[in-house]
DNA sequence: GCTATGAATTATGAATACAAAATACAAACT
DNA sequence: AGTTTGTATTTTGTATTCATAATTCATAGC
């Protein structure tokens, strides 16, 4: 496979890179929450300079994953019962949003891929594979996202849902729990071919509030 | 009066400083979004070198307040009228929600502070102050706000309405909206005094709409 | 006269250097 | 022995320097 010689060159800048990077690290709990992140061991893993990475650690910073002390260094924020309890009608009120919105918006065609991804998920989930189930479960969560023609609420829930995203490897769903969240995903796609806005939104919150029950369990052992 | 000497000192990195100096230079429009930023100007204007600075720019661009573009600069974001419609469905179903909160947590001295603004506020509109009405106006959203109980929102709610503030000081409400809100601010205090949840939900989404309606008259002339 | 090319200038990106604060550690004192 | 105080080391905050890309401007070619 050739690439596309005529294809814009890709260049960023570092602290772009780096922010990417240890966002991923953070959400995918690779830097465990609370950890301190000393710059120049930083620096050195990625082999780049102090500033770029200090640029990285601001931006992360105001998004809530860092925590800076002046003078003091940084640190992994820590997901508390508190924080979830603080994210989740906040998730909650934006997914009913963007159900209605998405009920509003979205095509024919997005919705047959949508049914499509379903029925993959619920391959993984008969095959017992936890881990593609969770993938395909966030793309179809994402393409609700992008139906909702929302970009500024997109970006919002994205930027919630990535604090609390790192409880979810914690996350051991009952057999019980996952069945229920697929039987909600069935739901998920009646309301949105009939475009039901309300119904989807009703869906949305119900389908939260049960995630977030199961990540507090995960959280408080 | 004496200042309480045992109180901590009180130091902040310059790069806090300048975030904060820059975010209220723009939201008070008196910089003007389209605006180029040249660093070198901006560090002479502040008395500091261009490494704080631009820690304080990325800070301000992933707030969504400046725009950066690599290798060419950074600009104070746009309001467009289809930020506006982004942006308003958003704040409303926020506002909802701590319309909701609010009237479970709030207290009964509270509730006593903010009759005691609102009546100060009904002073400035009968004064005409609009200006003065609007400092008001806004510490009474800013204490809805605390009784919500939940940082997290309020971080987020203040976050966007700090993108859209920009756009009120070309709002130019009419003397019928005027008294419209005002009277909207009267059901606010009902409800409140009620702990009328939904009630308040619905008032502050209408009180948001009419908001979005004048802002958007404003930027179309 | 207008466009296109290239040098000079300026601005941005990143690394290094320096300053100041915090931490770690050792010695002196109770 | 435990606490306190002073010093060394490390880390963070800021300034400066260097590298590279973008812009401006002048000149050459059509």
């Amino acid at each position: 496979m050739s690439i596309d010689v005529a294809a814009p060159i890709q260049r960023r800048p570092l602290h772009n890179e780096l922010a990417d990077r240890l966002r991923h690290m953070i959400v995918e709990g690779e830097l465990a929450p609370g950890e301190k992140l000393a710059e120049k061991e930083l620096c050195g893993q990625f082999g780049v300079s102090r500033t770029p990475l200090r640029e990285a650690m601001k931006v992360l910073a105001t998004e809530g994953l860092l925590q800076l002390t002046p003078n003091r260094g940084c640190t992994v924020s820590k997901l508390t019962l508190a924080d979830l309890d603080e994210a989740f009608p906040i998730m909650g009120a934006l997914e009913a949003l963007s159900g209605e919105l998405a009920c509003q918006h979205i095509t024919d065609a997005e919705l047959a891929r949508m049914r499509e991804l379903h029925a993959r998920m619920i391959t993984k989930y008969e095959a017992g594979a936890l881990r593609d189930y969770f993938k395909i479960n966030e793309q179809i969560h994402q393409m609700i996202l992008d139906a909702a023609r929302n970009p500024t609420l997109a970006q919002m829930q994205l930027s919630l849902s990535g604090r609390v995203r790192r409880a979810r490897y914690l996350a051991n769903m009952s057999p019980a729990r996952w069945a229920a969240a697929v039987a909600e995903h069935e739901s998920m796609l009646e309301a949105l071919s009939a475009r039901d806005g309300k119904r989807l939104a009703a869906i949305l919150k119900t389908h939260l509030t049960n995630k977030l029950e199961t990540v507090k369990d995960a959280l408080t052992e």
